[in-house]
RNA sequence: CGGGCUGUAGCGCAGGGGCUAGCGCGCUUGGUUCGGGACCAAGAAGUCGGCAGUUCAAAUCUGCCCAGCCCGACCA
């Protein structure tokens, strides 16, 4: 490609807004354009690069027994409300009416569609097991896009959906998933750890999410480096120590001011781990008519540790959960700031395990400037009891018991055993050797295909630009002729595109300086200089980005020596990946 | 959805009741230059986010709306 002729420009300045480095450079180098919130075109650069990445995924998923397919993003409503989700799913899910009246969804995810698929295509256990994807566009109406291309509302992704007879069968396709993401990933040159995940609004029981771990990350990443376990925060589960007592009669003090842990703790002079927080949120459930209404919950836990609002939320199988309103909570009979569930009414009461398994703690009083000591679960108050509580850093592992470390993440991939959930509500079913009918066991795998890119620009830059690994960088060499006379410069050209590399060639009337600032911002793996000094002795200036070495190559061996390079740099990209197998133990 | 900030030329910004709205970069034309964001000259380009109001007069003041960004809520 002439860059005279390139659709996109580099930017001098990058636009406001612009807050992490990759997304600046990824303006800047003119790979991308943002329309909207969370709306972005791809310009030809990006656009190659995303490519990549996308037939690097193909290459991957073909291996595994994939076979691509297309799927529709707009989907009628129906197939959504059989599942539930039309129902469950809050506004994330667009919504419209199509001229007859006709509900439809513009589709977050394909299990609705592949299921209705599977279920006209599948009859027999013949045809198991299967696994099928796409790379499509999907539209999620997100709350708040930010981060530049790591969390947008539309985007591209790569979908699997695996189809099996039985359990086993989804294991092993889930097995074959969790070793290929590794390879797609390393064939990009990002480095990623595999977490045990919530599996979220995606229902079933097994999950993992693929994380880059970067303080740009929003998500929580608790790791064990001793023994290896590592979980979404999410879920993380870790070992709480905890305070057995003989309990205590209840005693009612007076605790000016000390609506916070902290404070209450200073005034009483008593560790945090002595008293019971009170976290109040509203829950919103669907009750058995299909109906939405919503409930307090009052969640304890041990003063010294913090809940995991979606460890709660599936504790209470609520759809949604938000922060209580002062109002809400006291129209439940209980205080902000001085609550405990004693003597609470009208509202599902949660305990952490921490409160049940430690004694003697300093509770509310529902009373303003109140408090209650040696108040204990079992004895002063009921109700659910589950892990709620957030690991942190420092938190010890369940497994081998040593302190974990936390970590930010972006995930740029996940992948799910379903189960019959989905098979099950659109009539996917097959018949088994013995003539039997039994709904098809499902897994359902993803890739941000564009977060992806986002994260290896985060990766793969420095101070001048962009520095994309040669597997997914748009081009491969980057020519730039600072020449006026001769044809060498196009000869050259000529040579590399007829043996077939990707060349991006800077044939502009520029001067030197600005030529060599867009080809440090673009950041080609290879890049080739041809000045009059360098023809003057037969040759061009190879240089690769980022190591500043240049050295010159006589005009006869450009195109093989380029050839040796780039076999090189992918080499080194795919010698540096590591692949890991399922742990057999895992969630 | 709550809080904050910002909308003026392609990008980055200045101007903040008064007469033809500016600057840098970019763009166009001509010339010079030619290995690290060159120089000279001449140009093109903005209904100042939208609507309404106040005023003799609004980019400027007020209100409403829209859009984008940041923090939070939220989120496969």
């Amino acid at each position: 490609m002439r860059m005279s002729r390139l659709f996109s420009r580099t930017l001098r300045q990058a636009p406001t807004g612009a807050d992490s480095k990759g997304y600046e450079y990824l303006l800047r180098a003119g790979f991308i354009k943002q329309l909207g919130a969370g709306i972005f075109s791809a310009l030809p650069l990006g656009f190659r690069s995303l490519k990549k990445i996308e037939q690097i995924i193909r290459e991957e998923m073909d291996r595994i027994g994939g076979q691509e397919i297309s799927m529709p993003v707009v989907n009628p409503a129906d197939i959504w409300k059989q599942t539930g989700r039309f129902y469950s799913i809050d506004k994330e899910l667009s919504r419209f009416k199509d001229r007859v009246g006709r509900d439809m969804v513009l589709a977050m995810t394909h299990e609705e569609a592949v299921t209705a698929l599977a279920a006209q295509e599948i009859d027999s256990y013949r045809q198991l097991p299967s696994l099928v994807y796409q790379v499509q566009t999907k539209w999620r109406d997100d709350p708040r896009p930010r981060a530049g291309l790591i969390r947008v509302r539309e985007f591209t992704m790569k979908d699997s959906y695996s189809f099996d007879a039985d359990h086993e069968g989804l294991v092993k396709q889930y097995e074959r998933h969790y070793e290929a993401y590794f390879k797609i990933f390393g064939r990009c040159g990002l480095s990623v750890i595999a977490v045990g995940s919530d599996s979220g609004m995606m229902g079933g029981s097994v999950a993992h999410e693929y994380m880059y771990l970067s303080p740009i990350g929003e998500d929580t990443i608790i790791i064990c480096d001793k023994c290896g376990y590592t979980a979404n925060r999410q879920i993380a589960a870790f070992e709480k120590e905890l305070f057995p007592e003989e309990m205590l009669p209840l005693e009612k003090v007076e605790t000016p001011n000390t609506p916070t842990i902290k404070a209450l703790a200073e005034y009483l002079s008593i560790p945090e781990r002595k008293t019971a927080k009170a976290v109040f949120l509203m829950g919103t459930f669907t009750g058995e008519d299909q109906q939405e209404y919503q409930k307090l919950i009052i969640a304890v836990i041990r003063g010294d540790l913090e809940v995991e609002e979606a460890k709660l939320q599936k504790a209470v199988r609520a759809k949604e959960l938000r922060g209580a309103a002062d109002d809400e909570i006291r129209a439940c009979s209980m205080e902000p700031g001085y609550g405990s569930p004693i003597g609470a009414r009208d509202c599902i009461v949660v305990a952490d395990d921490s409160v049940v398994g430690s004694q003697n703690l300093t509770a509310g009083a529902n009373e303003p400037g109140y408090h209650l000591m040696n108040t204990n679960y079992g004895r002063d108050y009921e109700g659910i009891t589950a892990d709620i509580a957030a690991a942190q850093e420092g938190s010890a592992c369940s497994v081998c018991g040593m302190p974990m470390r936390s970590s930010r993440g972006v995930e740029v991939g996940n992948i799910f055993q379903l189960g019959t959930r989905y098979s099950e509500s659109l009539d996917c079913y097959f018949q088994d050797v013995e003539g039997k009918r039994k709904p098809v066991v499902m897994g359902s795998y993803g890739i941000g295909v564009g977060r992806l890119l986002a994260c290896l620009t985060e990766e793969y830059h420095d101070g001048k630009g962009l520095k994309l690994p040669i597997t997914v960088a748009p081009y491969q060499v980057h020519l730039v002729s600072l020449v006026k006379q001769g044809d060498e410069p196009e000869e050259i050209y000529k040579q590399l595109c007829d043996a077939g590399i990707e060349v991006l060639y800077d044939d502009r009337k520029d001067s030197p300086g600005v030529k060599f600032t867009d080809a440090e911002l673009i950041g080609l793996p290879i890049q080739i200089v041809i000045g009059k000094r360098t023809l003057q002795e037969d040759a061009v200036e190879l240089s690769l980005r980022g190591d500043g070495e240049k050295k010159l190559v006589p005009l006869s061996e450009i195109t093989s020596v380029v050839q040796e390079h780039i076999r090189k740099l992918t080499e080194e990209i795919t010698d540096s990946m590591v692949v890991e197998s399922l742990p057999p133990s895992s969630p």
